[in-house]
Formats: C-alpha cells, sequence, structure tokens
DNA sequence: CGGGACATTGAGTGGCATCAAGGCGTGTGG
DNA sequence: CCACACGCCTTGATGCCACTCAATGTCCCG
C-alpha cells in the first residue's frame, strides 16, 4: 500500500469526517477529543446481505454504529422461534444489549450489504474516560436505544394492526429525513415477513394492509418501494380510533 | 439535629452500607471509590403510594434505585392511553429514559411506599469521570434496562395471554429470589389492571387467566397473593405450545 | 353499614391468525 | 434466450382467541 492510499483510508475511517458524525456523537465535542476517538476506532468493518455482524450468545467484544446499509436486530429462542426488535439505519448503533452480560443478547444481521464503524469497547472506555463529552455522549445514544425500545412496546400492547403499520413506516420516513433522504419514498430492505414480525403480525395481515393502505391513497405499494401519497393521512392512522378501550387509564 | 442523627442517616444512606449494593453495584468498586460515589448521592427520597416520582415531560435531572417497595412506569399518549412499561423492585433502576433528550419519555408511580436513592446526575457523572470501574458499572446498569425491553417485547411480539401471565409471574419470582424473598409467595402490589396493560391484555382475560392457573393446580390466587404451588409448571407454561406458527423463521 | 373501587364471571362479537391457492418477479440452467 | 422453479408476496375463506359489553361479587374505607 502507498502511503496516499493509508491516508485515504486514515480519512475515510475518521470520525470528524464523517457524515454521520452529527447523528452517532452531537455535540460537544471537539476537534482534539474527535482524533483521540478515531484512534480508539477500529478500521471499518463490512457485512454481506443476509451474514449475521454477531449472534446472540456471541461474546461482547465491540459496540457497531452503521454507515450504511441497514440491518435487522432479532431474538431467537429455542424453539426457533424468531422476534425482529429492530432495524438499524445509518448513524444508528448495535450492540448496546451486550454490555449488560458481556454477551450478545441478540443477532444483528446485514438486510443489505452494509458497513459499519467497529467501536472496540476496551479501547472506548478507555478514551471515554478522558473526555467527559463523549461520556455524556455514548450514554444519551445508549438511553435512545432505551426510548425506542419504549415506542415499539407502546405499538405493541395498545395499537391495532394498521396503526402498527402506519407507525412503522411513519418512523421510517421521520428516519429517512433525518438521513437527507426522500421520506416520501421509502426503499424497504427488509421482506413482508420481518416488517410483519417485527409488528406482532403475520405476513398476510402486513399485506393486506398495504393493500388497503394503497385503495385510501395513501400509499403507493410496489413490491420493496413504499410511496407515501398522504404523510398526513398516514399521521393520522399512527394514533387513530380507539377512543377509551383497551384501558385508557391503568389504575 | 444532634451528631449522633447526622452520623446515623450518613450511614444509612451509605452506599457501602446499603443491603442493595450488590444489586446496584455488583463488582469491581473498593471501598474508596463507594464512598465517592456515597458523597454524589442525595438524601434519600421517599414516595407515597399512587405518587409520581416524575412524569412524562419533566426535566431530567436524576437517575434513582429503589430501596424499598415498587414503582410501575408507564407512557401516556395525547388520548389518555396507558402503557405500563414496567415495575421496578429494589435495587433497579429508574430514570434512563431522560438521558438521550434530558427530559423523562415516561411517567413513575409508586404502587406502594417506596424509599429511593437519588442520585443527581450532574454529580454522578463527575463521579463516574475518576471511577473507571463505576463508568462501566453503570453502562451496565443502562444496558440492562436494554435486555428488559426486549424480553418485554419477545413476550409482546409473539407470546399467547397465557405464556404472557406465566412470563410476568416466573420474572417476578425470580427478581424475589435474587432479593432474598420467597419466589413461591407473590404479592403483587400493582392492581390487575396494570397487570393486564403490561402484558398488552384487558383485565377480564387476566382475570379468567388466574382462575385457569388455580383450576390447573398450578397457583393459589387471593386477590394481592398469590402462592406458586407448582414452579415447573409455571415455567413450562412460559415458551410452551406454539411450535412454529406466528413466524418461525422471519426470512 | 353503605358507597366505591377493584375483581370476577358470563355471553357475544370482531379482528387477526390460520389454512389454502394463486400471481409475480427473479435467478438459474439448459 | 427462454423455460422452469423457487421464493416472496398477494388474495380469499374460515375459525379462534381475546376484546367488548354487562352484571354480579368482594374488599376496603369512611
Amino acid at each position: 500500500m502507498s502511503a496516499t492510499v493509508l491516508d485515504l483510508n486514515q480519512l475515510r475511517r475518521s470520525c470528524s469526517a464523517c457524515a454521520l458524525h452529527e447523528l452517532c456523537l452531537p455535540t460537544g465535542i471537539d476537534r482534539a477529543d474527535l482524533e483521540r476517538l478515531d484512534a480508539a476506532i477500529r478500521d471499518k468493518r463490512s457485512v454481506e446481505r443476509g451474514k449475521a455482524l454477531f449472534r446472540q450468545g456471541d461474546p461482547f467484544r465491540s459496540l457497531y454504529v452503521v454507515r450504511s446499509g441497514t440491518l435487522k436486530t432479532y431474538v431467537e429462542d429455542e424453539a426457533g422461534s424468531v422476534q425482529v426488535l429492530g432495524f438499524a439505519l445509518p448513524g444508528e448503533i448495535v450492540g448496546v444489549d451486550a454490555l449488560a452480560g458481556d454477551v450478545h443478547q441478540c443477532s444483528a444481521e446485514a438486510l443489505e450489504r452494509s458497513s459499519l464503524c467497529e467501536l472496540p469497547f476496551a479501547q472506548l472506555e478507555s478514551v471515554v474516560r478522558d473526555v467527559p463529552a463523549l461520556q455524556h455522549q455514548l450514554m444519551r445514544v445508549i438511553s435512545r436505544e432505551v426510548v425506542a425500545e419504549q415506542s415499539h412496546l407502546v405499538m405493541m400492547g395498545k395499537q391495532q394492526a394498521q396503526e402498527r403499520l402506519a407507525s412503522f413506516l411513519h418512523s421510517l420516513a421521520g428516519r429517512y429525513a433525518r438521513l437527507s433522504r426522500d421520506p416520501s419514498v421509502l426503499t424497504l430492505p427488509m421482506s413482508r415477513y420481518e416488517i410483519a414480525n417485527y409488528l406482532g403480525l403475520v405476513v398476510e395481515t402486513v399485506s393486506r394492509l398495504f393493500g388497503r393502505m394503497e385503495d385510501a391513497g395513501i400509499l403507493a405499494v410496489n413490491r420493496k418501494v413504499v410511496r407515501v401519497l398522504r404523510p398526513d393521512l398516514l399521521a393520522e392512522l399512527c394514533g387513530s380510533q380507539r377512543s377509551s378501550s383497551h384501558g385508557g387509564e391503568a389504575h
């Protein structure tokens, strides 16, 4: 390798040069600290479609930030039954579940060719020790995971099938917007099975709902490409109907 | 106040003297560091039954560790619909959801008179800065939250009503055991409504399931006191039936 | 002892899962 | 290049589990 190539690699994997750095590490970290962080990050890793980044039960070594592509995280019980926990888009972190027990509690698999920043935890911790702003930031990022799962729980606990799909698409559109992608054209890298599973439904129901929402003029669905024609109506469907039932007050 | 009273208070709020310190801060923190942690903890706080520790939307100031009693955490949408997210027992932490946005994303309410350690976050952070072991430990505790929510999600996504109640009771028994309480005698501080809501069910269903499990000789239910007569059968019900359906493989 | 909240029990219904075909796009091999 | 086959998705018919509605029972507190 020539020096030029090395420099390019160096630049490419630099956090300060990363288009996503405001997503994974929004604020309060100055240039000098960013360089220290860079030093802790191993060369970025690439995962092919269908391949696992890590599997449930693997020993914990690193956190990962998605650079490009999409992953799904899921747990699988002894009977082989799967529950999809979430989909990780660029700028989002995976692996947080493993901090508690030093073993991954879920698996992460690429839905399309994806690249990631690997953050070896031991090194990350030592940098964090010297950079208070980074420590704060890391906890914020982890906390976001907690909040995201809470939303997922509300969806599973209180929403109808149609509200769930609407919420899913709405949330996805929001995350697309944050990535400066067009939030009205969703290209879904996950299968209908994976969407259904994530929503706690079966694939037939999801398919019917896509159809119904297309008939209602809200979406234009074409295989993996979903265009949102009426974002307003989609938003309405997220928290619609059901005035009080299913337990408005829990006490 | 006399000096003696002050000393007693000092002792009572000390982490090193706390019967739960192995739960909230399991390992790797020596005596000197514990004293530094003590210094960061504000006098413990007490919350009456039905009163809120904090509410959704409140500004974030502190994390809390339950010392005694039980809390519920829940979110409430604009329509007043509630989703119970979890129940916090002694040794467990609440408030983690607020780290991301400096605002509490859920409410926490005491189900019975409870006392808590308040950990003002600003001070906690500064101690954490100087005590690497504590930093690691704090992240482990937060990660536990993530893992607990993942289990909740699996329950909501893939389990039948009966499996959900069984899993709930089973998990509660395990947490009781960790607290050296008798795991075969569960005293439920939460109402049937709250249990139902947590499980994504309605109260009638929960009531019927208690009855069914009592008929099956698994439980002896008497209002808020549930005795587990057959822990083995209870454990079986947690992951029983449903060989492959509802989406064994998600791809 | 009466009122109110919480809990139980029963009958009926509806939403979503299940079962079963059939279409469509993609990739592969002849 | 076309034909076939496979996986994925869609569409339809049926059934069941859990929700809904309604009434009664039980405990707690004033």
